[in-house]
DNA sequence: AAAAAAG
């Protein structure tokens, strides 16, 4: 029996669709006198919206009234009177969709008329980005990077004259070249040759020949390297701070300081082998951020087994230094990881620094001390400015370190300042996209965008599948400035004729590592290719690697590299430790660890694992959902929205929650299964210890793997105890919270 | 193995 589409009761929806669950007035009900039912106005309908594009496209197919015509016929209901029950299948989506893309359109009208509160005068002033002809000929035909011209826009104004003279910092090592040329044409400079990068060192190499291999046993030796420099977690152990996050709830910002202050110093140690060529003089540049002497990250291919193998997190910075060490990455034999060779810049926390100091304009700024958000975290002090600047950006920054708005906020300002002073067109084409990996992270950067544009009255929407696209695509005819979504809607949208992104002037990959693997890549780089040409590309993750590469190479120019200094796992919140079991006591083990008081989330390899032990926990009485994608987007949100609101307390995941998902207070991740990836378990442990908050990761692992467990702990530079433990052993009680643990009674 | 499109 096909499922009625229409949701049980209507109610579970409230939960997916919160912001249309409530009553709807149509517009013909406004413009027409009284309401009509869809499909009884279909005539009169079709004619008014014939000419009006802000009509959902699909409404008149399914609008068109069942039934006949005729007074005596069944199925007949008069034109104006009858309100009575109209087929709520395809309605519901499609009202809804066309009543917010109504709501938009009037309050963009609105605004239009009466001179826009958001719009912040000043701004106005600001370069904006220039008209570009339209569209011609932009899919197939596009012109090559190369063709590209001084479409760029020039950086902003006000920010850029005080801080200036930072920028060319990054570039010192012979980069310098930038500021050769006109601010309006950066750009355009790299792009003028074969491949951008004529004569720029550091380029040469990376370029090399369409890939050489260079420097490949010496992976080796770097990985060696790496991991010897680190220095001990147990040396720090004292005074580890918690860690901070975007949340509602921010840490004090001396702690802040603080904090960055000591990485600061285990920066240096750290770096300490590089000898003189790492001075760290770190002469104040009296802005937000310091910029760290440029560090060319070059890496290169190379064959090794190991798929985890990472060019260590210490990484980009401090490891890649080919020059001086000759030491190169040695990424997976499997994966193409192209050095990513780039300035990078340790952004450092600066007393004082404000939103506003970075550029932003005080309608976002508001915004974001209004979300809890009144200081910039270091990641956002140090790529905020670059993206206003207009430059392509790199940025790495731990999970809950406050990229959603190191991306987001900037993207608005500009997306306003290309704006100002025109009008937002009726059905204009989409001024930026966001693309995640999954749907409930592109709902919540939208979340975390969309008040953020709006406070400047832009309009975000998002794209994602699983859903009905009538809507998306209802709010897209409107006309939104922001798109955010999954590649394949996206890309879908895009060939159906529905998404015209040949406008879209900044492109935002997050969690871009991810979006860079296998099977993802593709539909990412056509949708990029869609964008205009010279599009900014921003590209965060708090595992950003090498694997971009592909990405960077084909459509960034001369990107600003970032990443926090000294944030690393040794100065966050989490607490990690593995425990030895045996296979047998798996499933008990994980019920027990389970049943506790705060909210727990469980991580499985497989789909059907994981609704096996999300069954198991609740049959146990502890009540469990599941979250991953065999289940339909309704199920996906509302078992994610459980957990959020605290109705259940644990939920069972695929790696679809690995990245992204911001739930507050989840203060224990079980991995039932390890991962497979250093990347995979730095995200998931990254769900907890969020906000500062403190928060626990237990793995389970049989003794066969606890080989590969050391070495992949090693390579996310985790210091995690091996525990061996059966049933009902105490660390499975202190693990759950239900016995206090050592620590907790020294405290 | 998982994720990402299917009115």
């Amino acid at each position: 029996m096909p499922k009625n589409k229409k949701p049980r009761g209507g109610r579970p929806s409230a939960n997916f669709e919160p912001r249309y669950g409530a009553k709807k007035t149509s517009f013909h009900d406004r413009h027409n006198g009284g309401p009509a039912r869809d499909g009884a106005r279909d005539e009169r309908g079709g004619r008014a919206d014939a000419g009006d594009r802000r009509t959902a496209p699909a409404a008149g197919g399914y609008d068109r009234r069942p039934g006949s015509r005729s007074a005596g016929h069944r199925g007949y209901r008069p034109a104006e009177a009858e309100s009575g029950a109209p087929k709520q299948r395809w309605g519901a989506s499609e009202r809804a969709g066309r009543d917010e893309a109504r709501g938009i359109r009037n309050r963009a009208e609105s605004g239009r008329r009466e001179a826009p509160h958001h719009r912040n005068d000043e701004r106005s002033e600001r370069p904006r980005f220039n008209d570009r002809p339209t569209a011609g000929g932009r899919f197939g035909d596009r012109p090559r990077r190369d063709d590209r011209g001084g479409q760029r826009p020039t950086g902003p104004g006000t920010y850029r004259d005080e801080r200036g003279g930072d920028r060319p910092r990054f570039e010192r090592d012979g980069r310098a070249r930038r500021d050769d040329r006109g601010a309006g044409t950066q750009r355009q400079g790299f792009r003028d040759n074969d491949h951008r990068d004529g004569g720029r060192p550091g380029r040469d190499d990376r370029r090399g020949a369409e890939r050489p291999r260079f420097g490949n046993d010496r992976g080796a030796e770097r990985a060696r390297f790496d991991r010897d420099e680190r220095p001990r977690r147990d040396d720090r152990a004292g005074d580890r701070t918690r860690s901070n996050d975007r949340g509602a709830a921010r840490p004090e910002r001396s702690f802040d300081a603080d904090r960055a202050r000591r990485a600061f110093d285990r920066d240096r140690t750290q770096r300490s082998y590089e000898g003189g060529r790492d001075e760290r003089s770190r002469p104040s540049t009296g802005g937000a951020y310091r910029t760290e002497r440029p560090r060319p990250l070059t890496s290169d291919t190379r064959g090794r087994p190991a798929r985890n193998e990472r060019p260590s997190r210490n990484d980009w910075n401090a490891t890649s230094r080919p020059a001086s060490t000759g030491a190169k990455f040695a990424p997976g034999d499997d994966v193409v990881h192209e050095r990513l060779e780039a300035k990078s810049v340790a952004a450092v926390e600066v007393d004082g620094v404000t939103f506003g100091d970075l550029g932003l304009g005080s309608n976002i700024v508001e915004t974001l001390v209004g979300m809890g958000a009144a200081t910039p975290f270091p990641i956002q002090a140090a790529s905020i400015p670059a993206v206003l600047a207009g430059r392509d950006v790199l940025a790495r920054g731990r999970t809950g370190s406050g990229k959603t708005i190191a991306f987001g906020a900037p993207l608005v300002e500009r997306v306003l300042q290309s704006q100002a002073g025109k009008r937002r067109e009726f059905g204009r084409s989409p001024r930026a996209i966001i693309l995640a990996p999954t749907r409930e992270l592109a709902l919540q950067i939208d979340r975390t965008i969309q008040p953020i544009a709006r406070s400047v009255g832009l309009f975000t929407t998002q794209i994602y599948g699983g859903v009905p696209q009538g809507r998306q695509v209802g709010a897209l005819k409107k006309g939104v400035d922001i798109v955010i979504g999954t590649p394949g809607r996206v890309e879908d949208l895009i060939n159906q004729g529905k998404l015209d992104l040949s406008d879209c002037r900044i492109a935002v990959l997050d969690e871009a590592d991810h979006m860079c693997e296998l099977g993802f890549v593709e539909p990412v780089q056509r949708i990029l290719r869609h964008t205009a040409d010279g599009s900014q590309k921003l590209l965060f993750s708090a595992t950003l690697d090498r694997e971009v590469a592909a990405l960077v190479d084909e459509f960034l120019v001369d990107p600003a590299v970032y990443e926090v200094a000294g944030e690393d796992q040794d100065s966050s919140t989490i607490e990690h430790r593995v425990l030895v079991i045996e296979h047998r006591d798996k499933a008990d083990i994980l019920t027990s660890l389970v049943d506790r008081d705060g909210k727990t989330l469980v991580f499985a390899r497989t789909r059907a694992y994981a609704d096996m032990l999300a069954e198991q926990f609740d049959d146990a009485g502890i009540p469990a959902v599941s979250l991953h994608g065999d289940l339909n987007q309704a199920k996906r949100t509302r078992n994610l929205e459980r957990l959020t609101s605290g109705r259940v307390n644990v939920l069972v995941a695929t790696d679809v929650a690995a990245r992204g998902i911001h739930v507050d207070d989840i203060d224990l991740v079980v991995q039932a299964d390890a991962p497979d990836e250093y990347k995979t378990y730095l995200h998931r442990s990254g769900r907890t210890g969020r906000a500062g908050r403190s928060g626990r990761v237990v793995t389970l692992i049989t003794r066969q793997r606890q080989r590969r467990m050391t070495e992949l702990l090693d390579r996310a530079e985790i210091d995690a105890p091996f525990e061996n433990a059966r049933l009902d052993d105490d660390v499975i009680e202190e693990i759950a919270g239900r016995v206090p643990t050592a620590a907790d009674l020294t405290a």
